[in-house]
DNA sequence: GACCGGACATGATACGTATAACGTGAGGCG
DNA sequence: CGCCTCACGTTATACGTATCATGTCCGGTC
């Protein structure tokens, strides 16, 4: 079973002998002082150091394969053009996508991003300006990790909120993804399918993007007459989603004929209570989701969902903290979404 | 529900004035000296500070909110008590425990984990060790990740793979999956169960986990009389699966009667080509996944499947690297993994 | 009383960088 | 000729921290 065949071999014995090149080891290889090759490197040598030396000087970093410090130039310059992503546990590929997004409209000004991704186990998140282990310029932080937010109390850095509360006075700026579209487009098109006896299966998560799913939801539905909305509290998971559609489904009263998710996860497990109960996706219960995950077309019937511009939504909430870090007040961001109709959803049974 | 009564404060404006607290401010209101302040928020001051000041000065630390700036300290200290893990796009929750498990194993030792997804998208990764903006002790990388690996040449930072040949000479330590095993228990499962004709589902991924799949798979079956594998590529996603198990099935010669798959999101599209025939799982076509994802209990049937102990691995990796970073050398560790068994493996058909 | 070790406290220093402050000449212009 | 400007270079400094090198005081021991 196990495989004890490689001898062991010490590598990495060694102390680690990395003689770090400095700037000024370029500078006597160029033979000119640790302030042009500063200027050089940093592309402000206009008319401080003729073209000759400068040539010399970048043939010289190259040469001895020169890295600056970032420990160094961060306490100089007090900044870091680095910015916190903290999101909720990375359990779904849609924040990996949101960090994607940030990095790239980061990289088009030369910032970075790191990502913190507030631990999923019990107990709040540890420091995570002590983790990231980087001196930050900002922090960009989805609503659902406000557990973590709570360590960014007395840091003065900016903070830019992802789908929040545009009247939260701790954001200096705030990007949403238009979800109350998405779930009105979710109600209108079950609407249209004949659907009256809806269940929603709620996100047991305090945030106010889900509050504002909740919130939507009852009024699209509460506006048309013979129509009813039945809630039911879940956890994020397959077997909670399962777990949470038997009790819609069992409940006292007439059954729902549709089940409306917060998330694409629950809404599989939803569809698997549906089988369970001898019942059959669409044609007696339709399901939605929302997010458009990989595993929205993994599971059959392919989900009905809200197809969110992760990527976008990422890039839009980095550059509204770039803006804040220049001191120009960053205007409010809602970014659309789709309603994607796949084979989860269909006619309400007569 | 939507507070509105607080009025428009144009925050965000002011620039920011962060009136950085430094130990010389703690110092000061201590009424000690600057490294007094350093001394005893370090813990050594056993013997040169006394007791009632060293109280005094954690008071004062508290009392202004004293954060240290971490710039300052890696400068000074030359090290940072931080790694790098450097993982492929986090399309799956995998690497999400994996980064958890060696943050928690980080932890113990006052160590952080910065993250580094290698951006899925075209062209190499841009500069890891630029991006992630930290100066860092070491590097932690899977082997999936290898193009990222080019940017390390040059830097002296001490690397530990994950999932890697142990002769790879670029590592100072190797930590392993006992991959080899939880594919013998697959094909062992698969051959008991009466199963002859396997296709393989390949991952297209030049990696050195994914080659020894295939060997492994091939010596498995290879020793058994009547026993034959057909192998196809699959790029890692619902739909390739999808397609690259359409090619098995309808390939010349008799169809498989089992698909092993590299991956659970490839099984997941495996078995929805298998229906697409008009075949089903498990009576017809039986297949296996890898990973044990959550995306394995949310299709339908339920995926057999190898689970991977993510978060431990993450742990070891990180533990090898500190022994690393001591000087002392890293044992190479292989963990072992679990065959789970459910819904979508079956006897094989007469 | 001289000496010593230990507890307590501080000043000085260096990590590597970016940039302000300061010099040079050379050439243009009155 | 003086003087200013411009192109080119260097020296000096500070960012905030951890730690080395000193230094003082005090109680104990021969």
């Amino acid at each position: 079973m196990s495989s004890n065949d490689t001898s062991a071999t010490d590598r990495g014995a060694q102390p680690s002998a990395a003689p770090r090149v400095t700037s000024r080891d370029v500078a006597r290889a160029a033979g000119v002082s640790q302030a042009a090759v500063s200027l050089v490197l940093g592309e402000k040598w206009r008319g401080r150091v003729s073209p000759a030396k400068a040539e010399s000087v970048r043939a010289a970093a190259l040469e001895l394969g020169y890295r600056p410090n970032l420990a160094a130039r961060s306490l100089r310059m007090g900044r870091t053009r680095t910015a916190l992503l903290v999101v909720p546990a990375l359990t779904t590929e849609f924040f990996a996508l949101v960090h994607s997004g940030a990095s790239r409209a980061a990289a088009d000004r030369g910032f970075g991003v790191v990502l913190y991704p507030s631990p999923e186990g019990i107990g709040p998140a540890p420091d995570p300006f002590g983790s990231a282990r980087a001196t930050l310029d900002g922090v960009i932080a989805s609503s659902m990790a406000v557990d973590a937010l709570a360590a960014l109390r007395g840091t003065g850095l900016p903070l830019v909120m992802l789908d929040n509360d545009p009247q939260d006075d701790r954001a200096a700026a705030t990007v949403n993804l238009d979800i109350a579209d998405g779930i009105r487009q979710v109600a209108d098109h079950l609407l249209a399918l004949g659907h009256r006896r809806i269940g929603h299966l709620a996100a047991d998560i305090d945030s106010w993007t889900f509050a504002l799913r909740a919130r939507t939801l009852d009024r699209a539905i509460g506006g048309i007459p013979g129509a009813e909305l039945r809630r039911v509290p879940a956890a994020l998971g397959v077997t909670a989603g399962l777990n949470a559609a038997h009790t819609a489904l069992t409940g006292p009263g007439p059954r729902p004929t549709a089940l409306v998710c917060d998330d694409d996860i629950v809404a599989a497990g939803a569809c698997k209570a549906v089988r369970r109960l001898g019942l059959r996706v669409p044609e007696d219960v339709s399901v939605t989701g929302f997010d458009d995950l990989a595993l929205a077309v993994a599971v059959e019937p392919e989900l009905t969902t809200v197809r969110l511009p992760a990527e976008d939504f990422g890039a839009a909430g980095m550059r509204a903290l770039m803006t804040a870090l220049d001191g120009r007040p960053a205007p409010a961001r809602t970014l659309p979404v789709e309603l994607v109709t796949r084979g989860s959803t269909g006619p309400a049974p007569a």
